[in-house]
RNA sequence: GCGCCCUUCGUCUAUCGGUUAGGACGACAGCCUUUCACGUUGUAAAGACGGGUUCGACUCCCGUAGGGCGCACCA
């Protein structure tokens, strides 16, 4: 508290940013990205902003701005301000473009599109790094060919290096002879990537950048930009990626989805918050926490080095971890909410009167411990919503054998004249006549499982009798006699 | 090809020169039990390889191997 070094830090705004390019989904890694941003800012009184980096006319939709902001919103992941369209601001970049110009810190080429590509398959058949030659770099713009259309480049320092002290990557020292000149406007007055992100960082009051590795050469580049513009540089990290459950870059094939298709899946946000957060930082030997403690305890520093593999069975688990912990009403608010989102859902909603939602609320606490996602919640609470007669399946019809049917009419008499419908007195007065009839207990309850569910697995065959009510329950035990 | 980065149980990770290398998921075994789960107890399971530095290396340095990222008038 009383170093130097903390108090400067409390008296700088902290400002992050999480800054997507529409052009799909919002994919797992990203959605992590956002969160290490948002974490950090929320836990530093700071603001999280949030920038579609959209100059890429071609690949940009709007399907997929809307796909990335209600992903965020879905994850809980709320930006400060409104949403700031990086192609908007194309002027701002141009007119940076010319300052750096005029500062002699950038260039017209002339090259053309053509020649550039020549430039580089030499340069592969030749074995040679792959470089702009600087060309037009100290040539005179009069001698162009006439009517060329130039592109502005950037003129890197040819010489020593740029070192990036990165939170996460540690010291990068990389040679600058190995970067070379970009392009930071187009030929068609466009400015480039690198270009914009500078500018909109600065301009946004950006104090830390977190983002992926695969931008950390990018950073260098970017660094030599600030300096030539002498604006100050911001923090920055670059945190590692996440690769499949077979090491291999996340393909469509195994988890690269949008964060819609895991709402579909039935994992809640509070879950994958947790997962994401342990997937390349941690917190001692914290694997369990809320989001509270996430903001509290994130620093850049316990950020990892090496890529993570997503792994979906630890994801099953912390999901049904919190589907166990969590309050049936608040619980229930987040089943009927997935509803609309997968198959059928639609149609199970519509079904769901204030009455349903009772009995749900009834059965939640013996179902929510079965369910590791949603939609098994989904599948095991099928048993509310069956019509008499209930199809039964396999295993259902197998426990309904001769033996099965003999128990089950015996038990039926018993209930028929059991004096109060809780599921406690159910269980005295089943267990007793159990007893009575020199019967195991396993014997009377899965014919009774089967009767009143179809299947053979369920909650607490008592806890099902009470939450389908006297009625019910003797109506479907009643068709199977 | 060039540059940068990474490498601890199957997986996610702890360790910041001295530990029986810890935890979690998963696996296996037991207990609990009306099913399935939950819960609970226990077991197996790791420092890529080779050199240094040091009284002492998972930890620091060098090399090898493997993997990743970047090298566009994409972002």
């Amino acid at each position: 508290m009383s170093s130097p070094e903390s108090i400067s830090a409390t008296a700088i705004p902290v400002v992050t940013r999480f800054a997507p390019s529409p052009t799909g989904y919002l994919h797992i890694g990203g959605a992590r990205t956002a969160l290490f941003n948002w974490a950090y800012a929320k836990g530093r009184n700071g603001k999280m902003l949030l920038r579609i980096e959209d100059t890429d006319r071609e690949r940009s939709t709007d399907a997929a701005v809307t796909a990335i902001l209600d992903g965020m919103t879905w994850l809980g992941l709320h930006w400060d301000g409104d949403a700031i369209s990086q192609h908007g601001r194309a002027g701002r970049h141009r007119e940076i473009a010319h300052e750096l110009l005029k500062r002699g810190k950038a260039y017209y080429c002339f090259c053309s599109p053509e020649e550039l590509t020549a430039m580089r398959e030499k340069a592969e058949s030749e074995k040679r790094p792959i470089r702009y030659d600087g060309t037009w770099r100290d040539r005179d713009p009069a001698t162009a060919p006439a009517g060329a259309k130039p592109v502005i480049r950037f003129r890197s320092p040819q010489d020593g290096e740029t070192v990036i002290n990165d939170n996460a990557q540690g010291r990068v020292v990389i040679p600058n002879k190995d970067l070379d000149d970009l392009i930071i406007l187009r030929s068609d007055g466009n400015p480039t990537y690198n270009l914009s992100v500078v500018v909109d960082d600065h301009d946004m009051g950006v104090s830390h950048i977190i983002r992926g590795v695969d931008h950390l050469t990018n950073a260098a580049r970017q660094m030599q930009i600030y300096m030539a513009m002498d604006w100050p540089v911001p923090s920055m990290t670059h945190v590692p990626l996440i690769n499949g459950p077979d090491g291999a870059k996340l393909s469509k094939r195994h988890g690269a989805l949008g964060v819609e298709a895991y709402r579909e899946m039935g994992y809640l946000p509070i879950a994958l918050r947790n997962y994401l957060a342990r997937l390349g930082w941690s917190h001692g030997d914290d694997e369990i926490f809320s989001t509270a403690q996430l903001v509290e305890w994130f620093e850049l520093g316990n950020i990892g080095k090496s890529a993570s593999r997503f792994d979906f069975v630890k994801l099953a688990n912390l999901n049904g971890h919190y589907i166990r912990h969590m309050q049936d009403d608040e619980l229930l608010e987040n089943f009927l909410a997935f509803l609309p989102h997968v198959a059928g859902g639609a149609a199970l909603l519509s079904q769901i009167d204030d009455e349903m939602k009772a009995k749900l609320l009834k059965a939640l606490p013996g179902l929510k411990e079965r369910a590791k996602t949603l939609v098994e919640l989904k599948t095991s609470a099928g048993y509310l919503f069956a019509k008499r007669p209930l199809t039964m399946d396999d295993k259902a019809r197998a426990l309904l054998d001769d033996e099965g049917t003999v128990a089950l009419a015996g038990v039926l008499q018993v209930l028929k004249n059991a004096p109060d419908w809780t599921a406690l007195s159910l269980e005295t007065l089943v267990k007793q006549h159990a007893e009575e009839n020199g019967l195991k207990l396993g014997k009377i309850a899965q014919p009774l499982r089967a009767a009143l569910t179809g299947t053979s697995t369920s909650p607490g065959i008592f806890d099902v009798l009470e939450v389908l009510g006297r009625e019910e329950s003797l109506g479907r035990l009643g068709d199977q006699v």
